[in-house]
DNA sequence: CGCCAGTTTGACCAAGATCAACGCAAGTGG
DNA sequence: CCACTTGCGTTGATCTTGGTCAAACTGGCG
């Protein structure tokens, strides 16, 4: 169920995109890298809070970024997850709604707002590659609100190591760079019943997990038939 | 919590914008709306279909249009509502993700794809204006995910009353133009707890129900502070 | 070796779903 | 004009899924 996903990239590094980016989509790309710093952050680092100024937005060079939401008692929802190639950070509103922090070690581009659009005045091939990939941005949401309204425990879990599999373009097993409360939290549930369900898919020979952190897919159509809309 | 908004509007029904459009962008507005087909539909009818080609977008001018995605064993979920003057159906992917309903007597304004990206390239400030709304919708989605992942029946409701009130400018009472399966399927719960939850806020003075159809508010900040984050 | 953080497992609990009955107003047809 | 139906909405009783609380396990590291 899983085809769009995240903020998505922007081109650079974008290998799903039909064509080949011609020569001069090709130069907004390099400009736009000239106005872009690298940063890094080690785990659980904050690369901004709720509240911030939204005044940048960023590219995940390598590592994991999550973005959090805290309400007041303590509740935390994880609205995304992203890889190396996603853009995140890019908001409507000028104050962040939610915090982005570095689940493992991470390397980050991080590219000024006001510099950004008056790049995109220049060139407007590169503004609507920002819009679409916002729009896709929007597609992946739509898809998280079916399966955190109305799927249950094991379709979540089910479609969120199918969807990670897919975006990491992994066939056989796949790597999980954060924790199970970040699993949790992210599928709207708790890391009990996130642990639960993969032991109940290792039993059934679904999956095989010869570390926490990493999943082997056994029966890929088991997981496959759960979360299929 | 929710000072952001659907798909939003482009700009012509939009009173939110700070700043009046200038001429230019008004030629824009007005080239944007020499695109545009009146269509009407009636309770029920379907604007699009999930799987249709998503090849045009549309601008509610009266009425009420819910999205819906259908899962195959009859679950239903509404991502979002569209009110006069919000814009939707505009779509990253070729095929629809989910379908578009009237949810009373609708009439909206048909905007076909083509010419919207033709106007689009001529005019980077209509571009500007559709990527912002665009990002607004993403804002929204965020505060829908967090809504459907993390809070109880009672947050939900009573958000899904403040929400509705701020979108239509209403300060003592709303109209609720949609059914409680319809509300039910936008919050991720039952018709029953929908009933049951309104049930409770009016014993407890929250709100006044006068008929199923309308709320009428007597202590709003009883239901503020049930979703504050 | 023992500690510690993260994960798993088990026993129990509660929020919300399900199933079922009932209420109520708007049609509909005799 | 009044029975009868029909489509929603409300309420109540019961059940289930997933949450809560608590204890045990595991692997890395001082």
């Amino acid at each position: 169920m899983f085809k769009e996903f995240g903020s998505g990239g922007l081109g650079l590094a974008d290998n799903s995109g039909a064509r080949v980016a011609h020569s001069s989509e090709l130069d907004a790309l390099i400009a736009l890298e000239h106005i872009g710093m690298r940063r890094s952050f080690t785990r659980d680092e904050e690369i901004y809070a709720e509240g911030d100024r939204s005044d940048c937005w960023f590219r995940v060079v390598a590592g994991t970024v999550r973005s959090c939401k805290l309400l007041a008692d303590g509740r935390r929802h994880i609205p995304e997850f992203f890889f190396a190639g996603d853009s995140f950070g890019l908001d409507a509103a000028d104050e962040r709604f939610a915090s982005a922090e570095a689940v493992g070690d991470v390397v980050v581009m991080r590219y000024p707002r006001g510099a950004t659009e008056r790049l995109l005045d220049e060139r407007p091939e590169l503004a609507r590659r920002m819009c679409s990939a916002t729009l896709r941005g929007l597609t992946h949401a739509h898809a998280r609100m079916l399966l955190l309204g109305r799927m249950t425990a094991t379709e979540r879990v089910a479609s969120f190591l199918l969807e990670l599999a897919e975006r990491r373009d992994a066939k056989r097993a796949v790597e999980l760079p954060m924790s199970r409360y970040d699993i949790a939290d992210y599928l709207g549930l708790t890391i009990e019943t996130v642990s639960r369900v993969l032991s109940a898919f290792k039993r059934d020979g679904a999956i095989a997990v010869p570390s926490p952190h990493r999943i082997e897919f056994r029966d890929r159509n088991m997981l496959a038939e759960l979360c299929e809309a």
